[in-house]
DNA sequence: TGTAAATTACGCACTATTTTGTAACCAGGA
DNA sequence: TCCTGGTTACAAAATAGTGCGTAATTTACA
């Protein structure tokens, strides 16, 4: 997943959606703002590294937006921008979209079944 | 990224929907059927082991539909299922948020910007 | 007539590339 | 010394690409 350029919105979005972190900070955000250490408490799998660089992602991004206080101990606050806000119920409707597609949806082994017709013919 | 049981159905459809592949084909197949090769021919950046290992995770997922004929040379067709095609507007309003999201949008150089005010602080 | 070659949708092993984690370091005041 | 929000260098892990093999039938050609 380079830096192709692709002109095509859905890809771009993507690039930046994709992954574990990106939708689940969007969540945690939608309560309002919080600070770096707040969202390493909210997830403790993510580690420090990865906080920081998905939070630069989003922020370029125009998602989220960061805002750094002066003055030591360090202090920073993130939340939602706007377009950050209406991006929220986008991801909700993928959420719910997951939970009732149970009905028309295949078992996982029917990989195999599959595979073993075709071996069959 | 790996096989964490989440229970959380956002965490489930992003691993599902994430990396550049999921979309881009469920954009090609929007149109209709197509073949291995037809879709090794819309893309040919895709590998056709990555085509392959995609086009599984979808259908495992329930997204996509796999049809295989027997005989020779093998044939297998690829179309949308019913929930799959539910997905497809969910992810075209995707693209239209990152279309007209640039109002609020932040420029690329902020990040820098912002640090510096903070290391003048 | 006999045979070699092409065709399709992959699986597999091996390598290359990318992403992620770990740990250490920084700033400056309490 | 600790606090917070990073950054950097190095290591580990995950992900992606390459190229070969394969099956049964048709077509190509000497």
């Amino acid at each position: 997943m380079k830096d192709v350029v692709s002109n095509c919105p859905i890809e771009e979005v993507m690039r930046v959606l994709s992954g574990r972190w990106p939708t689940l900070l969007l969540y945690y955000l939608k309560d309002g703002t919080k600070r770096f250490s707040d969202l390493q408490r909210d997830n403790p799998t993510l580690s420090h590294r990865m906080l920081a660089l998905e939070l630069r992602k989003l922020e370029v991004a125009g998602i989220i937006r960061r805002t750094a206080y002066p003055g030591y101990p360090l202090r920073v606050d993130y939340d939602l921008t706007a377009s950050g806000l209406k991006l929220v119920p986008l991801i909700d409707a993928l959420g719910g979209w997951w939970e009732d597609r149970a009905g028309d949806h295949v078992d996982p082994a029917k990989a195999k079944i599959q595979k073993r017709l075709v071996d069959a013919a």
